[in-house]
RNA sequence: GCCCGGAUGGUGUAGGGGCCCAUCAUACAACCCUGUCACGGUUGUGACGCGGGUUCAAAUCCCGCUCCGGGCGCCA
């Protein structure tokens, strides 16, 4: 058999053909011994498929698949029959069956989902927890989001560029910045590729986005946040805010459209009943914004100047149930590289009615406006001259955003905690796997 | 950073001073069973996070530690 394994094509689970002879590979998910009968559910990629063992076969090789551990991995020989009283109408009768890799008894976690396991658990055994459709979905559906929005980037023309994320210093005061070794220096994970992809603008680019990992050492502990997100950003010359928002909603719809059109199967194994939301999305200013948040009656009335709290962005989405913007914010709550029109800042940010997805701006793109700002908050701008630099040989007037991945996908697949759709998430307290 | 809550077999849980050498499900082991599809049945295996304290008696109450979850702040 092993000669002939090695020869073999292999056919997968959910592509078998009655009439044909056939190698399966894939992982015992279950063996059920009746008796005189057996059945051993072998699962691959694409699906299941039943193996039926009595006595049409050969002895040693029933005994061999009744006593296979559940998980372990295998290959089977057989013929594809038709059987109507099988669960996906076929079944194969088997000729041969190797065990390729033994799986140890006792599983950390069950992953034909009999038995719940906590998120701590399943994060410490991703790999069986990644067997389970409705997991392994999750992940599909991100690559496929992933997919369409750089398809759509490129339909706008923005160019997929890669940026440090070693650096010398904080893109934006605020945010604690991880610290690491650089040598005989000190250097910092990137908290965003804010100022590099604005650099770019001024490039020869002009418009760019980038799909890219970034760090926060902020200490909090939400089903919201992590130390290492992935941000989608976008920056583009020649484009002003109202555009830019316009450019974001059409991303977002993209994604949404990609998975409804594409991801049936696996919006299925989640359990969700996709909408693709309409646009145009609302747009209500800053004003508008506490306005109505505090007509919810929220418990802390906000006054102007304050940023929204959760329970406001919660009034807030519960109030308008579907994606908004939220414009024209104070312009002290925005960092240095926004532009800003006295006491407002052409700032805006997206909003799903469970949370924040983006954060973007109109940017100051006149170099003594720009160092003034740094200075206004309280930052040095000797520490910023590689930045500055871009602006004093011609720098476009420029808007972009960027855009949180975990929790688009998050919102838009109705998962509470976005470590959900991180493979290996890093938060305050997981740093393995 | 502030504030809550939790930790019981491999996994998920019940139990909140004695009724507990700890419940149920699943898993694992053995046996029975010829059409299962969360197969069924019988028997068995296996646990109170760590350290201290209170008490005649602690899984249960108290203190400290460790780990985990959540809310808030802030943000993507």
């Amino acid at each position: 058999m092993r000669a002939t394994l090695r020869r073999m094509e292999r056919s997968y689970a959910a592509e078998l053909t009655p009439g044909e002879d056939v190698v399966v590979k894939g992982w015992v998910h279950e063996v059920r011994d009746l008796g005189g009968i057996a059945f051993v559910i072998l699962r691959d990629t694409s699906g299941k498929v039943q193996i039926k063992l009595d006595d049409s076969v050969d002895e040693e090789l029933v005994e061999r698949g009744t006593s296979l551990s559940r998980e372990s991995v295998v290959a089977v020989e057989g013929t594809v029959e038709e059987e109507e009283r099988a669960p996906t109408g076929i079944e194969i009768l088997p000729t041969g069956l190797d065990v390729l890799n033994e799986a140890e008894p006792e599983l950390p976690l069950d992953p034909s989902g009999k038995v719940d396991a906590e998120l701590p658990t399943r994060l410490d055994n991703r790999t069986l927890d990644l067997r389970k459709d409705e997991v392994k979905a999750i992940f599909e559906i991100r690559g496929e989001v992933q997919d369409a929005l750089r398809k759509k980037f490129r339909e706008l023309n923005a160019t997929e560029i890669n940026t440090p994320k070693i650096v010398a210093t904080a893109t934006e005061g605020g945010t604690d910045l991880f610290p690491i070794s650089y040598f005989e220096r000190e250097a910092f994970m990137n908290q965003s590729p804010q100022l590099f992809k604005q650099m770019m603008v001024g490039s020869g680019l002009e418009r760019v986005f980038e799909i890219g990992p970034i760090f926060r050492a902020e200490e909090h502990n939400t089903p919201r946040h992590l130390n290492e997100a992935t941000s989608i950003d976008f920056e583009s010359a020649f484009v002003d805010d109202d555009e830019a928002m316009e450019f974001c909603q059409d991303v977002t719809v993209s994604a949404y459209e990609r998975v409804y059109e594409d991801c049936q199967e696996q919006l299925d194994a989640i359990g969700v009943d996709l909408e693709v939301p309409e646009t145009p999305f609302e747009y209500l200013t800053y004003d508008e914004a506490i306005e109505l948040a505090n007509s919810e009656g929220i418990e802390h009335q906000l006054e102007w100047g304050d940023d929204l709290t959760t329970k406001a962005e919660t009034a807030l989405g519960d109030a308008i149930g579907e994606h908004y913007f939220v414009t024209d914010w104070p312009a002290d709550a925005k960092p240095f590289y926004v532009m800003k029109d006295d006491e407002t800042a052409r700032a805006y940010d997206m909003m799903h009615p469970r949370m924040e997805l983006m954060s973007g701006g109109q940017r100051e793109h006149r170099v003594d406006r720009l160092r003034k700002e740094i200075e206004a908050q309280g930052l040095e701008p000797e520490e910023f001259e590689y930045y500055l630099r871009g602006f004093r040989y011609g720098m476009p007037p420029h808007a972009g955003w960027g855009l949180g991945l975990e929790r688009l996908l998050a919102t838009m697949l109705d998962i509470e905690n976005v470590r959900e759709v991180v493979l290996f998430p890093r938060d305050r307290q997981r740093l393995a796997p």
